[in-house]
DNA sequence: CTGTTAGCGCATTCAT
DNA sequence: ATGAATGCGCTAACAG
């Protein structure tokens, strides 16, 4: 039953006694084969169980429709239970298959350019989307010399030329929280971001200096310790937190990263500390994934399934070598639920 | 500075003033290539900013180092969010990459054998693993027939013969949950399950007999209502639940479904029903996620980063053409944690 | 140690 | 409407 070579397009020729043409024609639906012939065709490709060599057509072609998406592997566990990271990756391979591609994972030993370029440039893959290594300017420059499609998943640099990205206003995001927290008369606020080598991801800055924007606006002055960095996984944000309340008691808190706030929200829970009444909260993320935490997060929301989907369309347009039209960030949304109020001195504080 | 077109190994052998032989030499590391002309290549090779082609290496070779990841369009959404799927997506990349593969991640429009056959016969990838459709019998076949190496995600199918996958034993799970309420005292246990197309896919099928086990075993007769079929979905569950409480008030619940777990205790959160003291619950998943649950839960713990390797193994076995040495299905643990309570009639009810 | 030759599977000229 | 011939980029067998 089962050959012992995959039947190739050769042996579907002979089996219907054409040629390699005409079976390529029946194969691409070419115009004007004769029905008698093509049913010939299809009968030996048929009996023959024959499946076209992708790898070939690909090789030919130079097309794979095939997105590859990088990330470093040292961010992978991380990232993957993160709630923003996964409605992109979900909006992402939806657009792309939606779309007519497949999405590649690919994971660099490291984070810094060699290590992704040196995965990037021996991917089959008609263009990258790109998770941005902690530095990305030799990475950016490498692959315009190697004239490799690619656009990176935030704002990577701050040169007007490089537009291949579609970001959020995360000063916008910064300062939203801020103010309402303001608004609602809170004074020690803490704004708790990750920490890369001890400097900030550029939307970590940008949300900061919103949120330095709105205090300003107030006329609070903007202390460094207003500032926290705690590590972005389970159980380091859980410690990071416990340590920020031993020697703190801030009545409300920012928080930059989806998981770090799960951290907080049950380190509260563990020690009494009842939101919104004892501390107000803001987390920063898709929407859904608040609302399904307890109690219901007042949030900054972000549109991840539209930014993704512009992701795709952009890398498309640099694939097909169309002039790319940038898109203006998106301005995130404050959504207000139950993990906000207004602050008072008469209101309960935790022991 | 930037070719016309990306330049070839022809192209380096040229300005090498070497053949092509000589440069694919030096690319492949071969044995003695004299050093001179090595140097001589890799100068050419750097002037010219080369890059070999991974399309053609592929096409040569006949391997990609892709393993396709396949999962039903439909199912993306719901699985995305799903505890135990991040966690073997996860481990799956993570072992995958170690053993030099990339995952290219492979949807079909639905869940069924044509349309998942569909999309895998015109793939690159050197092997499938397969999140089951709902019925995989003719995809077995077919996949079979083509001689394209793949595995599940899960048993797929009664047959002895059809040992293409990696499971944990779901009877033991749903057996030790049932046991373990019922030494508890419990006796109104709920045991929700997700359902497709008014069936249960095989592992549910296998935790129903296993609960069922524990109830023979109590001499606690086996009704219907036992069984709660709820979809998986964050709102739906939430819903369902919902449903199942205003007519009914057992003490424990088994939850099949990490989503509809959280969608649960949000339901209690809501309603004021105290975990464990008014309801005991049991999950079954990855322990990490029920860890950072509050409060804690009790959870049949399975160890995915297990599975999701082994499943690896097998499909890289199957690829090479080496004998495949089944795995014996990993028995799933009980983790006891907050969520579970003995049952006592003077125990509060719940109004 | 290096060059010559052939061919992987397919699509695409160019003839007929 | 179909066949014959060519080449994509690379590797490998065979010479030398």
């Amino acid at each position: 039953m089962r050959q012992i070579k995959k039947p190739t397009i050769r042996d579907v020729a002979q089996e219907a006694k054409v040629t390699t043409s005409t079976v390529s024609r029946v194969l691409n639906e070419s115009t004007l084969v004769k029905p008698r012939t093509r049913q010939k065709v299809l009968d030996a490709i048929e009996r023959l169980g024959y499946i076209p060599s992708k790898t070939a057509r690909i090789f030919k072609s130079g097309k794979s429709y095939i997105l590859g998406l990088v990330i470093g592997q040292s961010h992978i566990s991380n990232i993957m239970f993160n709630a923003g990271f996964q409605a992109q990756f979900k909006a992402l391979t939806e657009k792309a298959h939606k779309e007519g591609y497949n999405i590649l994972l690919i994971t660099a030993a490291t984070a810094d350019s060699e290590s992704y370029f040196e995965v990037i440039k021996n991917q089959v893959a008609d263009g990258f989307i790109i998770f941005s290594p902690s530095q990305n300017d030799t990475l950016t420059a490498m692959l315009e010399e190697a004239d490799i499609p690619y656009v990176y998943n935030m704002k990577y640099s701050d040169n007007p030329q490089d537009r291949y990205y579609v970001s959020s206003d995360d000063v916008e995001g910064g300062y939203i929280a801020g103010k309402y927290l303001l608004d609602l008369n809170h004074k020690h606020i803490r704004f708790v971001v990750g920490s890369v080598k001890g400097g900030y991801l550029p939307f970590n800055a940008d949300r900061i200096r919103g949120f330095q924007k709105a205090l300003k606006q107030y006329g609070v002055p903007f202390q460094e310790e207003m500032i926290v960095k705690i590590p972005g996984q389970m159980d380091e944000s859980y410690n990071g937190i416990h340590k920020l309340f031993q020697t703190d008691r801030p009545t409300a808190l920012m928080i930059s990263n989806e998981i770090t706030t799960v951290a907080a929200l049950n380190y509260f829970f563990d020690h009494g500390i009842r939101v919104p009444q004892d501390l107000s909260v803001i987390g920063f993320g898709p929407s859904e994934f608040f609302r399904s935490l307890r109690p219901n997060l007042t949030n900054v929301s972000y549109d991840l399934a539209w930014s993704s989907a512009k992701l795709v369309d952009l890398l498309l347009q640099r694939i097909e070598g169309k002039p790319v039209t940038p898109e203006m960030p998106k301005k995130p949304e404050l959504v207000i639920r139950d993990s906000t109020a207004r602050y008072s001195e008469a209101a309960p504080k935790p022991s």
